[in-house]
DNA sequence: ACCTGAACACCGTTCAAGT
DNA sequence: ACCTGAACACCGTTCAAGT
């Protein structure tokens, strides 16, 4: 606006870069991001990105930390139990509308994504008043159930798709699994209508749940209350 | 041997694709799964392998659905809490062994090779004693935490490589880890050195015990015993 | 029915040439 | 310094043609 050289494009850069990376990922999935679409959508050609972004691992790792950092904005002000939770649900939330940063979190795993998301989570695993030198372990654990539950759940929304009815689905491998063999699956044949009617959100929660009632063992006094 | 006619070359069938996928894949990483590399190594044409194969996801499903059910082979015979241990180890020695099997997972999720998973933890899980309310929930937790924290120490094995000494790598992290920004990264810097010196095999199963600690404290009488 | 292998429509990445 | 876009070396997949 006030220096007219620049009124036709903004100039290139990393930022411009990685936003059209974020945008063409969520319409098109892990597989739309194609340096020859990002060009066309940023008005260049596609050697013109190489100038701003390595490669394609470090475009994905840079818009998949993009994403994880909105989430972790903010200050936690509840109990530790309590921001564990709200942490774990903006991850999960974040990961389930945008299924491609599973992918991405594991491709880049000792990254700048990792630390950011392992030191929210032990500040408040530190404050749950677990041993010191237990906080390494606790904190992976925990972090490893809250991606490891939320990439599994994305990776179900990516079959579904977003036009795929979502209770059409669920009853669907629930009628799967109801006609498995008898002796072989009995456990899940049992179980079937549990799936069919369960909620992603809920069970996930529970999960978090569980874990904290795990740790909690381990410190005595900070238990289910 | 008994008949002359296939001397040369067995004919071509979906199990013996299946074999060459697994040995490629451990030998190349999931990039060095090539329907021309695979073809090669059978000596045949790339088109050749359609009559046996729909298309590539298939493929990686099955080439994953070989190594897991080869994993699940044998019938548990020690207590819920042992044989769920020794499940878990078992899916994570196999998922360190052959890194792809954690992307071919989250790949096929409710296909054939989840359920194998499914059922037989929940099998454990029942014999625990979890109210039967509660057994889906809990074995999905189960389950999620297995499979995320074997895929991320997957990742992990990933980015180390076959040649790349673990104790330097670890060690390299953890440097990087004390060198964060003080105020940011606080908590991270302090267990920089727990980090330095952790067992990825002894944590995981730390974190299943964890787990199962919670389950406890849901069902009176399974505690830490 | 099964196999062949050229061909099609894509990829990520590079690099001479321009500004 | 940054951008262009043709070119290179690949992909997965298809399909006429063979046996």
């Amino acid at each position: 606006m006030s220096s007219p050289s620049r009124r036709r494009t903004e100039a290139l850069s990393r930022e411009r870069i990685v936003d059209a990376a974020v945008a063409l990922l969520d319409e098109a999935g892990e597989g739309g991001l194609t340096f020859r679409a990002l060009s066309q959508a940023l008005a260049t050609g596609p050697g013109a990105i190489y100038h701003h972004v390595a490669n394609k691992e470090e475009l994905l790792a840079a818009a998949t930390d993009a994403v994880v950092a909105g989430t972790l904005a903010g200050e936690p002000e509840g109990s530790p139990r309590d921001n564990v939770r709200a942490l774990a649900l903006g991850l999960f939330d974040a990961i389930d509308e945008h299924p491609w940063v599973a992918g991405g979190l594991t491709a880049s795993s000792w990254q700048a994504t990792s630390p950011r998301i392992f030191e929210r989570v032990g500040r408040q695993v530190r404050d749950l008043g677990v041993p010191q030198d237990r906080w390494f372990t606790v904190t992976s654990v925990l972090m490893q159930y809250i991606l490891g539950a939320a990439a599994q759940n994305a990776a179900n929304a990516r079959i579904l798709g977003p036009d795929v009815d979502r209770d059409e689905f669920l009853g669907a491998v629930s009628t799967t699994w109801e006609e498995l063999d008898a002796d072989e699956y009995s456990f899940t044949r049992t179980v079937a209508d549990q799936m069919r009617s369960h909620d992603d959100r809920e069970q996930f929660l529970e999960g978090i749940d569980l874990v904290l009632a795990g740790i909690g063992t381990t410190v005595p006094g900070t238990g289910t209350t």
